[in-house]
DNA sequence: ACCTCCCGCCATGCT
DNA sequence: AGCATGGCGGGAGGT
């Protein structure tokens, strides 16, 4: 066992610096290994750049784990080349680069450009923190440590954390500071992302530039209008953008002001690019796509070219770290064409709200707490992050312990630190890595499961692999965990966690961009995956019909795992669909729940943490129920659009006061287990179709999050009859949600809905449901009940069909009524939000028609790396 | 020849 | 002013 996952209490490590050979070594080498004992550390100098050759620097966690193993020494001749000569026990590993020769060590020599690449980098950096810190111990992560334990410049570092950051993995304390988090907050975040993406509705977008390349391959007339609405919407959706960055309660960047600058970039490009994942159902997108996504797109595409490729550019930035964390890797997409490249989604999937991965996790429901609170936090960050630290939110608690500690250190000047490490890192497991890292994906993960592996580990490799969804049964119990975590301190694992994941803790609204309305009206796309995959040309054969577009999605969105699976097919990615599928639809609720002010979070219970007390909040909650509605705990996430803090702040503020209050108490419940999805069977099943599909577009109504919308129905109704609910209530839902969603953004939700989260939730539900046609399509549902109740309602069936059900929690009002003042708000405050919601009714209904896009073949073949 | 993407200049903004 | 951050894009290594 010792898994280290497990051990997720090591301390970071700290590092001394001057040791840095020690830290790293050390570091490492306690995780993984402890094995052995380093030599001396070699003093390497810390300094960091001045290394090249040598450095160090393991590849993936694994490697960390090897090199760990190794010991700076090795550590130091893998840099040359890897790590694999360390661990040349595998023989395995060492395939990997080429290791070469030798490597001997002493060759440090060159490294030469790929041993510097920032995936190695971050690789390295990624194992000297255990994926499941314990938030007990002070994570504290020192930039120029670091920089030089790793011998890089510092700039790379910055690459690297940001990435880090935009997935709450991290969270910046001070200066040269950042806390490290780990993956315990990584479900929420992604579900936030992923409601957040859906309002965006970035689903649409892509198709709509997928169209559009169509189009002018083909030059077919376009089909037209629709197609700019979205695109334009787009842009003034977020901004183009932009939209805020999305943060979590607890992790919220402190130093706001450090953080000031713009929160442009690669932070908050980071964030899109994964909404693109989670939003699409392939979960296959290329670069190409997301590059101009990201920009404001719209208009002219063509005119900078240039700054299309630094884009590009820094899209491979993120797109190296994302995959160190064993989210993405790498895959080409065949059209007709030629290949593009693209990158496809490995990590869990993810329900908009909870996460999937944790089904048991009652706590789970975090994720729709995320949401909200994620809202909340928009509105949160406008104020309060930009304070600057902020200490709201339980977090601040374990913030202050952790400055503390640091202090601690500091003055101990020399920590030996103790620690860090561990390795951690299931994800290493599981991932595979991309090419690059195969290799030494691959040795580790031999290590690891030698090691051992915990099951989870192993579980998640094999299954990620075989193409299950990876995360979920491995993952699970990380998961879980982390969910605890995550969730309000609710519950605590093995104890571990004290104080509760700051992260965690804190807050949680959220906040929706703009949501709302840019957009202005939502098109359903139905298959999704299409999306994705579909390239140009194509047209090819199929068509599109729409309407039952549902069905047809779920199968699409299966289709296009197969192909992609085919590709990967020795490649384990299938797995991902399952998810893909659930997610759809929640975000709605999100927003509603989510009230809590921030005021609330901080003071909340979270901060505090007391196990105990959130327990029985859960409990509670649990049995009233209502869930959903209620509660959330912890999660927040904050959006913030430029926009909307533009908009909303001021209500937003109003809001949170009111509302503030309440909300702590209540928490949702997300059915983490409708993210479950390791169901993904059934998708593998699906998966075959032709390469070419078509798909159809159907553009519904609704406003805003017509994407998510489609997600989830269309798996539900396609494939099932399992899920009764959906359909019926899916369309409503959808459009509710998408409202809802809009609204949300209105972040006004904070404001005006004093009580109001609640009400949201509702809808909320019903969103949710979507998930929870994913686990019925799964089977595993059922799994868990804990938070069954709400979960179920989650479900969403509920909300489909019950809407009305709801529990208690949920706020009196109707959601209405929420949801009314929810439009109202954004829109009347800031921007016109009524005038978007007009839109968005004019907009749907005229919009309504199908397009057809054509698909392309794709082929994903996913290599491994090269 | 194209795909990746490292490297580091230099702007930005806090201190 | 000085330093921490990080945008940005030239241009080179790898295929």
């Amino acid at each position: 066992m010792d898994n280290e996952k497990e051990n997720l209490f090591f301390e970071p490590h700290k590092r001394g610096l001057m040791k840095t050979p020690l830290k790293e070594s050390t570091a490492a080498n306690r995780v993984l290994a402890e094995i052995q004992p380093d030599f001396g550390p070699l003093t390497t100098p810390t300094k960091p750049k001045e290394i090249s050759p040598g450095e160090p620097w393991t590849p993936t966690a694994n490697l960390k784990m090897l090199i760990s193993a190794v010991s700076p020494e090795i550590r130091n001749r893998d840099q040359k080349r890897g790590l694999f000569d360390n661990r040349n026990g595998l023989p395995e590993a060492k395939d990997c680069l080429h290791e070469h020769l030798s490597g001997d060590e002493y060759e440090k020599s060159q490294p030469s450009r790929k041993e510097k690449s920032l995936g190695l980098l971050c690789h390295k950096f990624l194992a000297r923190y255990p994926n499941y810190p314990n938030p007990a111990v002070n994570n504290d992560i020192c930039l120029d440590e670091v920089a030089e334990e790793l011998n890089v410049e510092r700039r790379r570092i910055y690459d690297i954390v940001n990435v880090l950051e935009s997935l709450h993995m991290v969270s910046r304390l001070a200066k040269n500071r950042y806390t490290w988090h780990g993956r315990h907050n990584l479900n929420q975040t992604l579900g936030t992302l992923k409601s957040v993406g859906e309002e965006n509705k970035y689903a649409e977008q892509i198709m709509m530039i997928k169209k559009k390349e169509y189009e002018q391959e083909f030059d077919f007339s376009k089909s037209y209008s629709i197609e700019d609405p979205l695109i334009k919407a787009n842009p003034s959706q977020n901004g183009h953008s932009d939209m805020c960055f999305v943060e979590l309660p607890g992790v919220e960047f402190r130093a706001a002001s450090v953080n000031s600058r713009k929160d442009k970039s690669l932070r908050v490009m980071s964030q899109k690019f994964v909404m693109l994942f989670l939003v699409s159902t392939p979960q296959i997108v290329s670069l190409e796509v997301a590059a101009k996504i990201l920009i404001g797109e719209d208009h002219v595409e063509d005119l900078d070219k240039s700054k299309f490729k630094t884009k590009i550019r820094r899209l491979y930035d993120i797109a190296n770290v994302l995959s160190s964390l064993d989210l993405i890797k790498k895959v080409h997409v065949t059209e007709e064409r030629g290949r593009k490249p693209a990158f496809k989604w490995t990590g869990p999937e993810i329900s908009p709200n909870t996460s999937g991965l944790s089904p048991v996790l009652p706590v789970a429901p975090s994720d729709l707490e995320v949401r909200r609170s994620s809202k909340e936090n928009c509105a949160k960050n406008l104020f309060s992050t930009r304070g600057k630290p902020n200490f709201t939110r339980h977090p601040s608690l374990i913030k202050l312990v952790k400055s503390i500690e640091s202090d601690r250190r500091k003055i101990n000047s020399a920590p030996s630190s103790p620690i860090k490490t561990n390795k951690a890192e299931a994800s290493q497991n599981s991932a595979p890595f991309p090419s690059k890292m195969a290799q030494l994906a691959a040795i580790c993960k031999m290590q690891l499961e030698e090691q051992s592996s915990e099951p989870r580990k192993k579980v998640k490799l094999q299954l990620a692999r075989s193409g299950h969804c990876k995360p979920l049964a491995p993952l699970d119990t990380p998961a879980n965990t982390e969910l605890e975590m995550t969730a309000p301190s609710l519950i605590q694992p093995l104890g571990v966690v004290p104080l509760i994941p700051s992260p965690l803790s804190s807050a949680v609204p959220m906040i929706l961009p703009q949501a709302p309305s840019g957009p202005s009206y939502a098109i359903y796309l139905q298959p999704a995956q299409a999306q994705t995959m579909t390239p140009p040309q194509g047209l090819s054969p199929t068509v599109s019909s729409t309407p039952s577009s549902k069905a047809m999605r779920s199968k699409d969105s299966t289709e296009a795992m197969t192909e992609n699976t085919a590709s990967d097919a020795a490649k384990p990615s299938a797995p991902t669909r399952p998810g893909s599928l659930l997610p759809g639809p929640e975000r709605q609720g999100t927003k509603n729940k989510d009230r809590e002010p921030a005021g609330e979070r901080g003071a909340k219970r979270a901060s505090l943490l007391e196990d105990s007390s959130s327990k029985k909040k859960f409990k509670e909650d649990q049995k009233g129920l209502e869930n959903v509605s209620a509660t959330l705990f912890p999660s927040g996430y904050l959006i913030p659009l430029t926009q909307c803090s533009a908009l909303g702040a001021e209500s937003i503020l109003s809001s949170k006061e009111n509302s503030g209050t309440l909300s702590p108490n209540h928490r949702i419940y997300s059915s983490p287990i409708a993210g479950v999805i390791p169901v993904t069977s059934s998708e593998l099943t699906a998966v075959n179709f032709p390469s070419f599909h078509v798909t159809p577009l159907k553009l519904m109504v609704s406003p805003t999050s017509v994407a998510a919308v489609p997600v989830g129905n269309s798996p539900a109704l396609t494939s099932s009859h399992a899920v009764p609910v959906q359909h019926p209530s899916s369309a409503i839902v959808n459009f509710t949600l998408q409202h809802l969603g809009l609204i949300s953004p209105s972040v006004q939700m904070s404001a005006s809905p004093g009580p109001g989260t609640i009400p949201v939730s509702p809808r909320i539900e019903a969103v949710s449901i979507t998930p929870e046609n994913a686990g019925t399509q799964q089977g595993r549902v059922p799994r868990y009940d804990l938070s069954a109740p709400s979960q179920n309602q989650t479900n969403g069936q509920s909300a489909a069909m019950t809407g009305a059900q709801q529990p208690v929690p949920v706020t009196p009002k109707g959601s209405q009524l929420v949801a009314e003042s929810f439009f109202r708000t954004p829109g009347g405050p800031t921007k016109p939000a009524g005038s978007s919601c007009v839109d968005f009714n004019g907009a749907s209904k005229t919009s309504v028609g199908t397009l057809f896009v054509p698909q392309r073949k794709l082929e994903v073949s996913t290599e491994d790396v090269h």
